[in-house]
DNA sequence: TCTATACTTAACTAAATAGTTAAATAACCG
DNA sequence: CGGTTATTTAACTATTTAGTTAAGTATAGA
């Protein structure tokens, strides 16, 4: 998955790491401060691993603090990812003209059903 | 990946699909026009899963003309990603404040050096 | 009807992901 | 030093993903 935007994508596809996120966006936290709310759904090691998943789509830094790693939301990284969405905005916005645009181009298409497709088995 | 917004984030995670959206931004496009730039790297059915995972994920509408399958953006389904990338705008356009609120803060942080970790062989 | 075009599905495989448990490192603290 | 807390790593497994080729359906058109 080798392009910065797609690693940005893949990391922001779970929703543990987004709840991380979340609480990163209240402020710094250590790794087992971000473990805690997930503990009883997962283990710890499985918490490090989606760290390292945020930690190399450069969405978090992470720091040593004694035997402690303060965690913290690095913003930038998804200005990327932000910036790629931003180019489509106007397919969601356009409400008004979308509907005016529709009224004047009513034009129905045909519908069709399937049956079974594929191959046997080998 | 059961969640709305997993499943949109993961759709967009990879440059295939991104291209085929792109694409489509600029107008309704069938599966052979939106395969065609692909098939050097990859067979058609990998581009009909493609857009089966943007289809999945609701980014992409499919319909029928003919033995033609025409296929349209659906913006309306960015907004929910869009949504939730607004809510980090603040973390990566506040290098004004963020330099101000640094220069008042300067406070090291120590470092240290790891070396082998984990078990052995079972 | 026969054939070409458009597209899909099935069956399979390889590689990536997400989780596990056990063990290891690292730093603090009594 | 020895134990406790914090975190990571390794080794393994199961599931998902991304691709393949072969074969299927669907429609158009000579």
């Amino acid at each position: 998955m080798q392009d910065h935007l797609s690693q940005t994508f893949a990391a922001l596809a779970d929703p543990t790491r987004r709840a991380m996120l979340a609480r990163l966006s209240k402020g710094e936290a250590n790794v087992s401060d971000l473990a805690k709310p997930f503990l009883k759904e997962m283990s710890l090691p499985a918490v490090t691993k989606h760290l390292k998943v945020l930690e190399k789509a450069g969405l978090v830094k992470k720091s040593r603090e004694a035997q402690y790693r303060p965690c913290r939301l690095n913003g930038d990284a998804l200005k990327g990812a932000a910036d790629w969405m931003e180019q489509y905005r106007v397919f969601w916005e356009e409400s008004f003209d979308r509907l005016e645009e529709y009224l004047k181009t009513v034009t129905p298409k045909k519908t069709a059903k399937g049956k079974s497709h594929g191959r046997k088995k080998k």
